[in-house]
This record gives structure tokens, sequence and C-alpha cells, in this order.
RNA sequence: CGCGGGAUAGAGCAGUUGGUAGCUCGUCGGGCUCAUAACCCGGAGGUCGUUGGUUCAAGUCCUUCUCCCGCAACCA
């Protein structure tokens, strides 16, 4: 047994849809440095992570590439997982949400709610458009009718489970104001307060019979459980929650320390999560850090957009600390960070290569040369070597309360300056100075170690960071001492100076980078050209009517971001009107007087309040931009085949 | 008026309960030579988005407007 006190921390589980980007490889890193700081700081740390196997999603997915969903889980897992690995991530326990043991007690969570009435089966309070196949609630509707199409509904219902958040919502408040903690940043809490609790919140439905590939209700084959029972329970089941009986390790980890997500799933994690919790009678997390999102330049990260960074190929450029140092010293606590490769340059050399490393390489090296690689505790302490040393007690003081607050950012700033100071320092006692005179010897003994100790401070607190920078400064220093206080080191005899960072030489990489881009988009944009539908015949393309149309009149339309209201003069007589999503491209002006080609034959649809009939060609073009094909040389009316 | 977040030096950000505007990068000048063209010192550069107000005192509190970004609703 050990008394030490438990702290279990998780990440988010990744969707196994893909492979994950820079953004989504946050989460993982900061819960990797969270863990490491608390087992510096004594506590018996356990972290988990793991993916996201089910839904209709990953059901296409597989479908398209002609394997099962399980085979093709089984590659996005160990994607995943090799992600993870690249980043030097120390996690105990990595959960697929597709393990036997997870869905088993999944299936005896959703029948203990249902058995306890928490769950309830009913059915879409609906309003059901026939030809659409759709379900509305009456708000949807649109003058009562289908807001799609625009015709008649009927009421219908169709099967579901529905989980009662309204019976727990007052106890979830409660437990707001007794946890003040609960969610961090505190911004999140009111969100969730204004947007969600205080309107009421709405059982929420918890199966889908739409697809297969899920874990089915055990009581019910025709559904599966939906995502919120089954991802949100793998915290509990990982570590051996089974209502049956759970295991020793359960007992000892819940409730969980700390729930690292991402601030889009917050909602998932203070509402339903809490509720589902309640309703099992286990107690709730302590406590949820909602981080913000990674994106690079302004956007976010998109494959379309072809901005995609991806964490494992960074690291294999730039080196794994390099990665993980840009993640946990750039990125801002409450608001959305981004990446470029040149801050990402910029932030490299800056700290990592000058400041950091430099200062170890040419200490280390003075060492060397001036003592043979050995010096021992001095005496007795002048000003300058006061100013450093309590320079060193204030940052471990700062450093700990930052710490202790995820404020991992600004701790990094803090050793960083302290990491200035040491260079400063030299620069004050001007060590080639002393070296020159037998009788300053002693006076450059007590400088170099007083040098040696602050960098072995620098190696402790910035172990969480960037772990094997760490070990290779420790090993440089040749000194294994982890104690975080000045001073606790008798002598140091170091080993050979070799730089931690290579300084990077930025316009040559990024050069190198722009050239290698270019290739990838011009193999995407190939990919792209390939045929992606199935092949249809002569007749179905018949069934498209394609009419030559000349824009009249263009305006906005109010409420609508994306939506441009075009009416048409395609021969007929009477004006069509049109809605098109390319109000980001063009302006009305632009459009007036022009010929394009309308789908005449389209189902009308109401869109945003303007009933649309038919739709215009355009072309979706790299970069993110779209252009409408304009056939001005041929008069409206005309068909085309 | 759908909900929310933001606007501070050329760029990226800090600014806790109102009390002299800071940090990093860049830029200009100087110093040093142990070190990775590195390190150290100094200068320039902001009427803190706009309007009005509260106050001895407003980046900070209240108000008007403008512009950005998420989410929600619509890329027919």
């Amino acid at each position: 047994m050990n008394d030490k006190q438990k702290f279990y921390i998780t990440t988010a589980i990744a969707y196994a849809s893909r492979k994950p980007h820079i953004g989504n490889a946050y989460d993982i890193v900061l819960a990797d440095m969270i863990a490491r700081y608390k087992k510096m700081m004594g506590f018996d740390v356990y972290l988990m992570t793991g993916s996201d196997e089910h839904g209709q999603k990953i059901e296409e997915y597989a479908k398209a590439d002609g394997i099962s969903p399980k085979e093709f889980v089984d590659n996005a897992a160990a994607n995943i997982k090799a992600v993870w690995d690249s980043l030097d991530t120390c996690y105990d326990k990595f959960i697929r949400t597709t393990d036997d043991y997870h869905e088993d007690a999944v299936q005896k969570i959703f029948k203990k709610l249902y058995d306890q009435g928490d769950i309830y089966k009913s059915t879409y309070e609906g309003k059901y458009c026939v030809p659409c196949e759709s379900f509305y609630t009456e708000s949807q509707l649109v003058d009562g009718k289908c807001p799609d199409c625009g015709r008649e509904v009927i009421d219908s219902k169709e099967e579901a489970y529905f989980l009662r958040l309204s019976k727990y919502q007052d106890k979830l408040v409660e437990y707001y104001e007794q946890n003040p903690d609960f969610i961090k940043p505190e911004s999140r809490k009111n969100e969730m307060l204004n947007n969600f609790i205080k309107p009421g919140l709405q059982d929420l439905c918890v199966s889908r019979s739409s697809f297969k590939w899920g874990v089915p209700v055990s009581f019910d084959d025709k559904h599966v459980i939906y995502v919120w029972i089954d991802a949100l329970s793998n915290y509990i089941t990982g570590v051996g929650y089974n209502p049956d009986g759970s295991s020793e390790q359960y007992k000892k980890l819940w409730p969980a320390d700390l729930h690292v997500i991402g601030k889009d799933i917050v909602r998932f994690h203070t509402i339903y999560w809490p509720i589902i919790l309640m309703a099992l009678g286990e107690p709730l997390p302590k406590q949820v850090l909602g981080h913000p999102w990674v994106l690079v330049g302004e956007d976010k990260m998109s494959k379309s957009k072809g901005n995609v960074i991806y964490a494992d190929e960074l690291a294999a450029r730039f080196g794994i600390d390099a990665v993980r140092y840009y993640l946990l010293s750039e990125i801002p606590f409450t608001q959305d960070g981004t990446i470029t490769y040149e801050s990402f340059i910029t932030k490299f050399n800056a700290d990592l290569a000058n400041t950091l490393g430099n200062l170890v390489n040419r200490t280390v090296a003075m060492t060397n040369k001036y003592f043979g690689g050995k010096v021992t505790a001095p005496e007795s302490r002048d000003e300058l070597d006061n100013e450093l040393i309590n320079c060193a007690a204030e940052t471990i003081t700062k450093y700990y309360s930052l710490m202790d607050n995820y404020r991992n950012a600004d701790a990094c700033e803090c050793v960083m300056n302290f990491a200035k100071r040491c260079n400063k320092y030299i620069d004050e006692t001007t060590p080639w100075v002393l070296a020159k005179d037998e009788a300053t010897l002693p006076r450059l003994n007590a400088v170099l170690y007083n040098l040696l100790e602050g960098i072995r401070l620098l190696g402790i607190m910035l172990t969480p960071v960037i772990p094997s920078s760490c070990k290779s400064i420790a090993a440089q220093i040749n000194s294994d001492c982890t104690e975080l206080a000045f001073g606790r080191v008798s002598e140091f005899t170091v080993g050979e100076a070799t730089p931690l960072f290579a300084r990077i030489d930025m316009p040559k990489v990024l050069e190198e980078i722009a050239a290698e881009q270019a290739k990838k988009a011009q193999e995407a944009e190939k990919a792209e050209n390939i045929v992606k539908l199935p092949e249809i015949s002569i007749d179905d393309f018949a069934k498209v009517e394609l009419t030559t149309a000349k824009i009249v009149a263009c305006e906005p339309i109010p409420k609508a971001k994306k939506l441009l209201k075009l009416t048409l003069n395609d021969g007929s007589g009477k004006p069509r009107t049109v809605a098109s999503g390319i109000a980001k491209y063009y302006t009305p002006d632009e459009l007036i007087g022009r010929n394009v080609i309308v789908v005449s034959n389209l189902k009308p649809a109401v869109l945003c309040g303007v009933e649309s009939n038919g739709m215009i060609l355009a072309a979706d073009c790299p970069n993110d931009d779209v252009k409408v094909i304009f056939v001005d040389d041929i008069p409206e009316g005309c068909k085309i085949r």
C-alpha cells in the first residue's frame, strides 16, 4: 500500500474517424504535463486517454473504404496512439469504446438507468415530412409546414430512449454553487448556466435506430446507445466501474480529479455527464478544465482549407519537446491560440535555443574549460549571488502557484525569465575575466556553481513541459538531485557540453515547408479531381433539368450570412427566386444582369424564410473560393444537356 | 436587438478588487566574447476600437455606436 494521495486525470477520448491534428493533440499534451507535474508534487497519478469509436460517421467511412467498422477503428485507434506516443506522453491507460468490458458496462449502465426510470422510452414528438423522411419539432416548422420542402407534415413518432435531465437540474446548479472551481475557466460556467440550464434542460435523446455501429441496447436490439452514455462513461468504465460490482481500482480512483477537454465539449462534461453520474449514484468529478483551441493563423484547421498541421509531423521535423513547448507556453488559458510555422520557429529560437539551450551550453563549456568540469559549493555569497538566488526562490514560489492553477503558459514564461536572469548573471560576473587571474579562481568556482544550481532548478521546473530535454540537462550537469531549492548539491562534475536545441534557420526551413506544401496541394488537387461518386446512367443525368437564366434582381437575405436572394428570368415569363450561398464571394451588384445556369427542376426549399426554386451552378475552387459559372453569351431560357 | 467572446506599440499577448500602461518578437543604437551570428544594456514606437458618463483618479465601472470571431439558424 502506499499513502500517496491519488490524482486521476483524463483527456477527452479522440474520435476515431481521422488522424488527429495538433489541436486534438493539445488535449493529451496538456493532460500529460499536468500529470507529470502532479507526480513531481508527490501524487499517485493515473492518466487515462483513449478513442471514441462508435457512431454513424465511422460506419459511413468504413463503408466507403470497403472495410468493416471494426477494422476501420482498429486502424484509427492505432493512428491516434502513434500520434500520442510521438509526443512523449505517459498515459497509464488507453481505453477504446469498443473494448469488451466497456461495452458490457455501458449496456448495464443503460439498463440500470432504464430500470430506475431515469431513462424512458418515448417518441420524437414529431411532425414528420414523408418525402423528406425527417422529423421536426413544432418550433422548426415554417408556417406549419415542412421547413425543408414546404409541404404538409403529419403527426408521427419514432421510438427512442430519453434521459431525464430536468429531474436533476436543481441538484446540478447546487453542485456548481458548492464547487466554485468545478468548471475552469470560470467564464465557461456562466455560458452553461445562461445558455442551457436557465432556459430549462430538455430531456436528452440517448439512443439511435438510424445506424447500427454502436453498443446495442441490451433489451431492445432495434436501438444502439448514442454517444453520450457510451463515450462519457469511459471515464469510469476504464478504471473498472460496473453496475454489477466495481473494481478496487475504481474505488480508489473515482471521482476523477480532473477532466481535461476542449471548450467545445464543456457542455457535455458539465451538464450531461454529472447528471448521468447523479443518476447512477456515483460521485461527480472534481474539476473540468475546458481549454481553448489551437488555430492555424486565423482559421480553424480543416482538411479542405489545406492548413492542417499534424503534431507528429511537426515533432519529426523540429523535435518532440519543441512541439510540447510551443503548445504549453504559447496557447493562452482562456482565448484560442494560434500556430504558424513562423511563430513556432520564433518561439523555438528565442526561448529554447537562445535563452535556455545557450545558457546550458556556455555554462557547461566554461566549467569544463576552466575547472576540468568540477566545481564545488562556495563558502560565501556576494551581492550579485544573492540577487540570483533570491530570483530563483521567487521563481519557484511563482511556479508552484501558476502550475497549481494550470497556468502553464505563464509558468513557462516565469521559468524562462529566470533563465534570462542567469544569462544576465554571466554578464555581471564576467567569468572569462575571472579566469585570467589565479587569485579570482575561487570566485569563478562560485559563479559557475551558482549557475549550475540555477540550471538544475530550470531542468526540474521544465520537466513536465519538456521531459527529454530536461533529462539531457541533468545528464550534462551530471546531477540527479530533484530537490527544488537552491544550494542542495555540494559539487558538480559536469559532462560534455552538447547543444540542447539547434537554432532553426527560419528562411531556409520556411522555404522547404512551402515547397512541400505546394507539392501536397498538387497531389490533393489531383485526388479531388478523381471521380468520387458512383457512375450514373444517361437516364439519371436526364432527370436533371438545366436552364440558362438572367439574374434580374439580387439582394442579401437578412439574418442569413451566407445567402443571397436571386430573382431570375428563365424565359418562362415567370420570375424564379433562388437562394444561393454565395454571399461571401459576390455582391449583388456583381451579379445583376449576368447569365447563369440553374437547376430548374430542383425540389423547392425554404431557407431562412425565403423559398428557393432551384440552384445556380458554381465551382468550388482551391483556397476556399467559389466561382459562379457565368454564361453571358447564351440567352436566357436555353436548355442545357 | 438569438447566445457568448474579443478590440491595448509593427506583430502576438499580460494587465487581478479603478491608483504613473507592461511582456515577448521585430526595429534602431551600444557593450561583451564564455556560448548556438548567441548573450547583456539602452532608445524609438500606444490619446488602451468609438460616444457620453460616474470618480480626486478609468485600459479597468456604467452607456452609445462600429468592427472581428465562435455557437445556433440557413451553404439547394
